[in-house]
DNA sequence: TATGTACGGT
DNA sequence: ACCGTACATA
C-alpha cells in the first residue's frame, strides 16, 4: 500500500496546475523511492518529467510498486477542495481502484476527504538519457516566464541563441519583431537574479513559445529555472523542487530553424 | 532620423493605454519640437490630441518630419514588454518602414528590442482653433474619474453645468438620477485637492458618459485634469504632462441637452 | 477551455 | 506602484 502525506498540498496542486495543459491522463507511479510522472503531450513534442521523493514526503511508505492512472481534471478538481495551508495524505491500496486524497488544516481542525477513481493507462515509457548538454542557463524564472509572455505578443515561435556571454531570445511576426538579450552576470546581494550560464559549446535553436509558456506555469514552484541545451536535441527546462525533487520539461526544437 | 529617449517607458505606455479605446491606427508626427498625435475617434464624436515636446526625451534627435503610422494595438502589445523602470528609446529612419522600440533595464542587464511594422494613414489633420472658453475647472483628475464613473451607472449621458460658484454634473436614468456638485474651492495644504473655476459665462451642456469615462483613462498621467466648456462647443479635457507636453480629448456635446 | 482585459487590494 | 484575482470573450 502507498501512504503519502505531504506536508504541502500546495505543492501538488502547483504541479498539476502547471501540467494539466500539456497532458490529460498519466500515471502516478509509485515505489519506495517515491513518486514519478512522466507523459507526452498529445501532439507528442513536449515531455513531461516529475520525481517527488520520497524524501519529500512525511512519512512516505510504499510496499509495492503501483502505478495511479489518474485523469489530471478530476484531479485538479479535487486539488480545489484543498486549503492553502492543509496538508494533504495520499493513499492507496495495492492494487486500487482509488486514489485516495485526505487533507488536514495545520490546526487539526478539519478533515477533508477524497477519492478518485483510477484508469488504465497505457504507459509509454521513455528512457531519457542523461545528456550532456552544450548549453545551459540557469536564470529567474519569473524573468524567463515574462519573456516567453512578451515574445508570444509578437509570434509563435522563439528563437534562443546562447554564447558564454549572454543568451539571446528572438522572434519575428506580423507586427514586427523583438528580442531580449540577457547578460550573464552575478548579483552578490540577491543571487536569486542572476543569470549564470555554463556553456561548451554556441547553440542557436527554434522553440514553440506556446509549449514555452505553458512550461512557465510551474514558474511558482522554484524561483530559478534552468534550461540546457545542444543543437538538434529537445530542450529541458527543469524546476527545482525541494527534497531533490524536480520538475522537467522536455520540448523538440523546430526544424528549419533560423527562418 | 528619429531618435527619442523617454526615462519612463511607462509615460507612453500610459499615454496609449488612454486613446487604444478611441483610436486603432494613428501618425506619430515627428519633428525637432517633439512627438504629436492628433486623431478622431472611428463614430467622429471624440478627437484626441497629444504632444510630447522634444524637451520629454533626453536625448532627443530628429532631422525632418517623419509620420510614423502605428496599429496601437501592436504598440499596446509591445509597450507591455517594456518592464515597469524600463528606459524607452525610439527610433526611426527618415523614409521608414518600422519603428525601433529599445527597453534596457536601469541596471542595463537587460536589453530588450522590438520593431513594428508602419502604416500608411490617410491624415486627416484639424486644425484645432484655439478656442477661449466660457468657463473651465481645474480639478483633481481622480476625483473626475469617480463621478464619470459614478454617474454611468445610471445613465449614459451627463449634464455639466457651470456657474462662478461650482459645478454640477447631473443625469437621469431609468433607475433614478444622481448628481454631484462640487464648489469652486481652495485648500492650502493640499493644492491637489482645489477644484477652481474660471468662468466668464455660466454654461451648460450635455455629454455621453461613455466617452468622458474612456477619457478619464487617463487619469493616471496627471492628478490634475482640466475641463474647458463654451455653450454649443467641444468640450476639452485636458491632462498636463512633465515638459510642457500634454494630452488632450475634445468631445461634441450632445445635442437636444438638458433632456 | 484558454486568453486577454479590468478592477480592487496590498 | 505592483500583483493577483475576477470577469468577459473567443
Amino acid at each position: 500500500m502507498l501512504e503519502a502525506r505531504l506536508e504541502q498540498a500546495n505543492l501538488l496542486k502547483k504541479v498539476v496546475d502547471s501540467i494539466t495543459n500539456l497532458v490529460q491522463d498519466c500515471n502516478f507511479d509509485c515505489n519506495d523511492s517515491g513518486i514519478a510522472l512522466q507523459a507526452m503531450d498529445n501532439s507528442h513534442v513536449a515531455l513531461v518529467a516529475m520525481m517527488l521523493r520520497s524524501d519529500a514526503f512525511s512519512p512516505f511508505r510504499c510496499d509495492r510498486n503501483i502505478a495511479l492512472g489518474i485523469n489530471l481534471t478530476s484531479l485538479t478538481k479535487v486539488l480545489r477542495c484543498a486549503q492553502n495551508e492543509d496538508i494533504l495524505t495520499l493513499k492507496a491500496e495495492d492494487a486500487p481502484d482509488v486514489v485516495n486524497l485526505v487533507f488536514e488544516s495545520a490546526e487539526s481542525d478539519r478533515l477533508s476527504e477524497y477519492d478518485i477513481k483510477l484508469m488504465d493507462i497505457d504507459q509509454e515509457h521513455l528512457g531519457i538519457p542523461d545528456t550532456e548538454y552544450a548549453a545551459s542557463i540557469t536564470m529567474p524564472s519569473a524573468e524567463f516566464q515574462r519573456i516567453t509572455r512578451d515574445l508570444l505578443a509578437l509570434s509563435e515561435s522563439v528563437s534562443i541563441e546562447c554564447t558564454k556571454e549572454g543568451v539571446k531570445f528572438s522572434c519575428q511576426g506580423d507586427i514586427g519583431s523583438g528580442s531580449v538579450t540577457l547578460r550573464s552576470h552575478t548579483n552578490v546581494d540577491n543571487e536569486d537574479r542572476n543569470v549564470s550560464i555554463d556553456l561548451s559549446e554556441p547553440v542557436s535553436l527554434m522553440f514553440s513559445l506556446k509549449y514555452l509558456s505553458n512550461f512557465c506555469k510551474a514558474s511558482g514552484l522554484s524561483s530559478r529555472v534552468k534550461l540546457s541545451l545542444s543543437n538538434e536535441v529537445p530542450l529541458l527546462v527543469e524546476y527545482a523542487l525541494p527534497s531533490n525533487s524536480f520538475l522537467r520539461f522536455y520540448l523538440a526544437p523546430k526544424i528549419g530553424d533560423e527562418d
